[in-house]
DNA sequence: GCTTGACTTCGAGTGCACTCCAAGGCGCAC
DNA sequence: GTGCGCCTTGGAGTGCACTCGAAGTCAAGC
């Protein structure tokens, strides 16, 4: 933990695991499975380092995967960026694709919301009545 | 085909697959696992007779799922609503829970989307200056 | 009367996304 | 110098929700 503080801020798995929400298994598992954008830096110890884009990087995935984005998909978002310059019309229609699923899968839960909140208004009449 | 037209209506599994937009497998699959609220009746030749009733419970507990609810707590659902009258205080409290959690969840989802939107608007200026 | 097709059961298989385990390394506190 | 805790790896295990397969039944049409 007194590493902490390098001359550019890098974190331990652990640090970066707080960070971002996530458990260490699962930004292993990230890593493994090409999700990020490079292997992750190391200490002379072999311990994995996190730089602040290493975060940002992780942070932006981990609203995609939030937002039901497989991970196949992410992988392949990971892969164009990774592929660096050129490729950003690709990238656009992967996310503007991601943005009308969510948009839609938005759209029909906030419906089968309203139908759950009508049973409840019922459910909460009868105990009203019960009471 | 010809069957469809009984004295009260009554639809064979692929009509209720298609009424529900279930397929027939999780049809089968959900009254297995005790999701519906009685084993569904059956025709003399064995085949099972979907009631309207059967639907429009089939239909809530599809909403339910597409809103996130687990299984095991559909299944906890039905067990009370198949207990009888009593506990509309239970089912409340459960379908409460379940109300505020998608709630927080859609909260949720939708900044996340604003976030990638954001990121949409980055590429879209990108691709633009490129063209 | 034989084929066709929709249905039946039970159990096994699939896909996804983690999640955990065992065996071992490193560096600091006592 | 030894225990402690955090880290490493590869691979195996878990939980969820289906999804499929095999073998067989039944009613209707030709």
């Amino acid at each position: 933990m007194s590493v902490a503080e390098s001359v550019e801020t890098s974190l331990s798995i652990a640090e970066a695991a707080d960070a971002t929400g996530l458990t260490t298994h699962t930004l292993r598992y990230y890593e493994r499975d090409g999700l990020l954008l490079d292997a992750v830096d190391r200490a002379s110890s072999g311990h994995r380092r996190y730089s602040e884009d290493d975060v940002g990087w992780i942070r932006m995935i981990t609203r995609l995967r939030a937002t039901g984005m497989p991970i196949r998909e992410v992988r392949q978002y990971a892969d164009l960026v990774r592929a660096g310059d050129g490729n950003e019309a690709e990238r656009l229609q992967l996310l503007v694709a991601h943005r009308d699923r969510v948009r839609q899968q938005l759209a029909e839960v906030a419906t089968h919301l309203e139908a759950i909140e009508l049973k409840i208004g019922l459910y909460e009449r009868t105990t009203c009545t019960l009471t």
